[in-house]
DNA sequence: CACATTTTTGCAACCGGTTGCAAAATGCGT
DNA sequence: ACGCATTTTGCAACCGGTTGCAAAAATGTG
């Protein structure tokens, strides 16, 4: 079905090899070879077969993208920003999607046997060391969203979320909350560790605010809203810092529907930033995670290692800020 | 870096094709055989080159997954359930993002040089001509919530958007409103157009109940909010079926900023039943969309023509129906 | 115009597999 | 043990390209 080089040679009246480097830039071809060919090339509608050249060259421009953060909204906009992105480059996403695979192995045989050029992992949730098994696959790997760290095994690219846990806290103190509380994500989720973490230990110097924990069973509303019913059944802290936007939405829907008001009754503060926070009738108040820029950065440092697949591993951190809106009471 | 055929041969001492034959299943090879080259290859740790082999016969097992809709959350939920239905069947999704694109040419041709088996067309504002562009390259393709059709170019898989548009205005009508609107979404989507003639023709039968319609520029929260700001400035109707949830939802924020209330001022009523439409607070009466069963059905298709491409085109249509929840007065 | 230098071109081998075909090995019946 | 039918195996060609190398053509120099 398919046109394929030899086909164009022969009308073109050239060897394949003329034919081939009309379409490999930076060979060295007459003009008026590349006239003839690419006049044979288009009356027969040909187009190279890229998958048979990367058996060669050893390079496919596919670039598994791996995620399993499929039910939070804010990874419809990564997925949009990546793939754009790659497209930007000339690179192509082999989509991977890990939900319910706990086990590296699998995903990393398949993205070998179509020689994927690199991978992305996009997961807040997953280890460290499902990235690592892909650079010990000998695959260039960068994870987005990943755990910070300052001896990284792979390119890291995200936020501190330590720093976010401490910032939360701080503003809660700030504000005068006098009993505070986070609820975390799921427990096993890296990002929820560090955000703990971070929360907790600020308020370690913080005596005088009384601080209690739990987490959510999944980055979900529904989690979300159980999770705050649950909590206001008895005594609930003065405000909390949720684990991310989702939760926090659904912690406010517990709230109202328990006939109580946010800020009023108990002050929320979320993390990502995602557009829905900025909806008039949620207005939440929340720690902008950049992105667009963790994605812009990914890619550029994939686009990096495919030239030099032995680059140092680095981690790459951007600051997060809080975005004020209705859902914390005015400062103290 | 890679292990290849040869040299998994050569460690068992046996020819290239036997090792061939040991990983395509269907092949002649005794048991003796075939454990000495599982033992070599495992020593070695090989895994078959897909896309060399895609070579010869003529199937990568790619399927391009292309879509515009990078901004509407139920398409997380879709990239989801394709991303793992396909998986589950040995498929590759390459997720191609059209977002800005308006010419298929470009796509065409990439999908072509990667040799994809076939192309799923996920969207709903593509227009027919989209896909049919795929399938005149000599690609099988499903179009995914695409405009039904009773002479379909291409097999398309979805919902009758003319009857979800009747359906909306009876029960609108059923409810008892007197003055009913449309705030349809993009209105160069084609399932804008087929929900806007669906629910105009319906109306045309209940002449004593007044019609009023508009467009919101995009499928989004801001674009459904911003156009009911303006239709509430003068005179709007009782109540409006929205082009879909998030257009719903940006009205309902819209409807409660202006200090009115839903349903007791205004009803609305949407189109997809998206996860967010049951939150508590948001409650959204919407029409149901089958998405688990189109996209299987999507991914059967695309299955059944992987094995005959010449199959005839084929049109599957899967019926809404009317999730009550507290966006519309009760019954009259 | 002859000669040296540079550019362009084609040949043939190769990338990592698959597969038709014929030869070798095995199984079966007696 | 034999002859015959059936499996199993290896050879070699092929899939659709790329690329090192040397020959051919074009260009420059005196």
């Amino acid at each position: 079905m398919a046109v394929t080089l030899k086909e164009v040679a022969e009308r073109a009246g050239v060897s394949r090899s003329a034919v081939s480097r009309t379409f490999t830039d930076g060979a060295s071809v007459s003009d008026k070879m590349r006239r003839k060919v690419e006049k044979a090339a288009k009356e027969l509608g040909y187009s190279p077969n890229a998958l048979a050249s990367s058996l060669t060259t050893g390079r496919t421009k596919l670039i598994g993208l791996v995620s399993n953060n499929f039910h939070n909204p804010i990874f419809l906009e990564v997925f949009d920003l990546f793939t754009r992105g790659l497209q930007d480059r000339g690179l192509r996403p082999l989509l991977v999607n890990l939900t319910d695979e706990t086990d590296p192995e699998n995903s990393v045989r398949m993205l070998r046997q179509y020689s994927v050029d690199g991978v992305v992992v996009a997961s807040s949730t997953l280890p460290p060391g499902f990235a690592k098994a892909f650079r010990d696959a000998g695959v260039p790997v960068v994870h987005s969203f990943g755990r910070a760290s300052s001896a990284p095994q792979v390119h890291v690219v995200g936020i501190d979320n330590v720093e976010c846990g401490r910032m939360a806290a701080r503003e809660l103190v700030a504000r005068g909350y006098e009993h505070v509380g986070i609820m975390g994500g799921p427990e096993a989720a890296t990002s929820t560790q560090d955000r703990f973490t971070g929360f907790m230990s600020e308020l370690a110097a913080h005596p005088n605010v009384k601080v209690s924990h739990s987490f959510a069973e999944a980055y979900s509303f529904d989690a979300g809203r159980r999770e705050m019913l649950r909590l206001l059944e008895n005594s609930p802290a003065q405000a909390y810092f949720c684990g991310d936007d989702v939760l926090s939405i659904g912690a406010l829907s517990a709230i109202d529907d328990s006939g109580l008001s946010c800020p009023d009754d108990i002050g929320l503060i979320g993390l990502n930033d995602m557009e829905m926070a900025q909806w008039e009738n949620i207005n939440l108040t929340t720690i902008h995670q950049p992105i667009q820029q963790i994605v812009t950065s990914s890619i550029e440092l994939m686009v990096a290692m495919l030239d030099d697949p032995e680059r140092y591993p680095e981690t790459r951190i951007f600051p997060c800020s809080i975005v004020e809106r209705g859902t914390l009471k005015a400062e103290a």
